[in-house]
RNA sequence: GCGAGCGUAGCUCAGUUGGUUAGAGCGUCUGCCUGUGGCGCAGAAAGUCGUGGGUUCGAGUCCCAUCGUUCGCCCCA
């Protein structure tokens, strides 16, 4: 039985082609972020099985981890988020670091799940963190990087909003204003994050299943319909976190964000979140869903045994961004960063090293056909494969000394010397050559 | 964990109520063209119809199982 050549199910190969978006959008958040001051960090795929228990959502830790014990007997789980990894990481030197600390990573996570559209087993995520900043700042920051890398994208105004809520808000209502028990706040909250998805009818029936009240669903609805702070009822108005958010988004506004708006409906799937909590949406109706978001979660290193340590973070799909880049047409062409294929024509492959050398070390990134095919051949085949252009090298150019070189974006050709062709490389890549 | 759709050539797919040697387009290879690609013309190679059972005189087609894949639910990124 022959063996399959597929890549293990919801997970990747990736192709040159793959790759090299990969890396564009790789590349577009460490601008980002870099720009923001946060530096790179990485952790091992396998973490002890523990420090997920804790405060990962429930489901994930039941059914979605890859865990199994090594053979020393330890329990192991290849890590389905980075969070947990980077507060053990910062609470091993939680002293000695210099704050506020701005920490990034692009760890690829794994999680058991059935693959979909938007969600595989492995995928790859963008997670930034600063710790060491209790005030709103540290969430105004980590918002406006998650608007400056929408805007890195070219995503068009309007084409993504940014969610905004206060779990700390969502607390209040629930468990101090409408008195909900755990199990009625549990499934509230599930039920609030649904707003957006399922119909009005549905959710007013299963609200009144939840409320203990019917008047409370008037209630909620007024909260949920609350585009912006004022339009809150006067009892959550006062609330310390409805300033909070008022100052977040006075300070957005400021800086120009201007995809931001409150939304209470907002909840996010981890536990650990304590505070400020963000969702960054797709608005398009063919892919409305929530692409990415993150939040603050003051409690987390302290689990390691530390003081606490407040930290403000979020994490970003890679396929969830694709899907967004696809479909709003935002993705680049992209070329191989291969200059150009030395087509050799004759035995000449000896001869040819010192040339190919020294066109290498002038910074052009050369692949030889050497083959013995016939001419076309090779110039279809280097084609193909996306090369810019092609040199050919036969025993003339040799003696003479000159280059035939010919872009084949526009087939222009030209016999250049040596000296022109180094001299001007960069007309070369791009096909407008000088006299 | 639950539900639905789809698996036919390298790729995208067609294949009639079950009926001879299973087709197309693209791609690949060869020639037209011995140092010049993309277009054209002529020709060729390439499929145990995902796999295993079953029904039938006969299965790509119907049934069951299984694997793969896609989508939805749950949950979430």
């Amino acid at each position: 039985m022959a063996l399959s050549t597929h890549a293990y199910k919801g997970a990747r190969d990736f192709y040159p082609e793959d790759k090299r978006l990969q890396k564009y959008m790789f590349d577009t958040w460490r601008r980002v972020v870099e720009s923001f001051g946060y530096q790179e960090y990485d952790a091992p795929l396998i973490e002890p099985v523990d420090i997920y228990l804790a405060k990962t959502g429930e489901e994930i830790v039941n059914d979605q981890l890859y865990a199994f014990e090594d053979k020393g007997g330890r329990k192991v789980a290849i890590r389905p988020e980075m969070t947990p990894s980077v507060s053990r990481m910062v609470a091993a030197r939680r002293q000695e670091l210099a704050y506020p600390l701005r920490w990034y990573s692009i760890p690829n996570l794994w999680r058991y799940e059935r693959p979909q559209r938007g969600r595989l087993r492995e995928h790859y995520q963008l997670n930034i963190d600063i710790f060491g900043v209790a005030d709103i700042s540290a969430d105004h920051e980590v918002i406006l990087v998650a608007e400056r890398i929408m805007k890195a994208f070219d995503a068009p105004a309007g084409s993504y909003e940014i969610r905004i809520s206060s779990r700390k808000l969502v607390n209040y209502f629930f468990r101090d204003h409408l008195k909900l028990d755990d199990k009625q706040f549990h499934d509230a909250s599930k039920l609030i994050d649904r707003w957006h998805k399922i119909e009005k009818a549905d959710f007013e029936a299963q609200a009144k299943e939840i409320l203990p009240v019917e008047s409370y669903y008037q209630q909620l609805l007024v909260v949920l319909n609350s585009r912006n702070l004022d339009d809150l009822p006067a009892e959550l108005k006062d609330h310390a976190s409805v300033n909070e958010l008022s100052k977040l988004m006075k300070l957005l506004g400021e800086s120009g964000v201007d995809s931001a708006g409150f939304d209470f409906s907002v909840i996010r799937g981890m536990d650990y979140y304590d505070d400020i909590i963000f969702e960054v949406f797709d608005t398009s109706p063919e892919n409305n869903r929530s692409m990415f978001g993150g939040g603050r979660y003051d409690g987390l290193v302290g689990l390691f045994g530390v003081e606490p340590l407040p930290t403000v973070g979020f994490g970003m799909g890679d396929v969830t961004l694709q899907n967004f880049l696809e479909l709003h047409k935002l993705l680049p062409e992209l070329e191989p960063e291969v200059d150009a294929t030395v087509i050799l024509i004759g035995e000449v492959y000896e001869k040819a090293q010192p040339v190919l050398a020294e066109l290498r070390e002038a910074g052009l990134n050369l692949a030889v056909d050497a083959t013995e095919r016939k001419l076309d051949a090779k110039i279809k085949n280097a084609a193909k494969a996306g090369m810019p252009g092609v040199i050919f090298l036969g025993e003339e150019e040799l003696s003479n000394k000159t280059f035939k070189v010919k872009h084949l974006g526009s087939g222009k050709e030209k016999v250049l010397t040596r000296d022109k062709l180094l001299k001007h490389i960069d007309q070369w890549v791009s096909g407008e050559f000088e006299s």
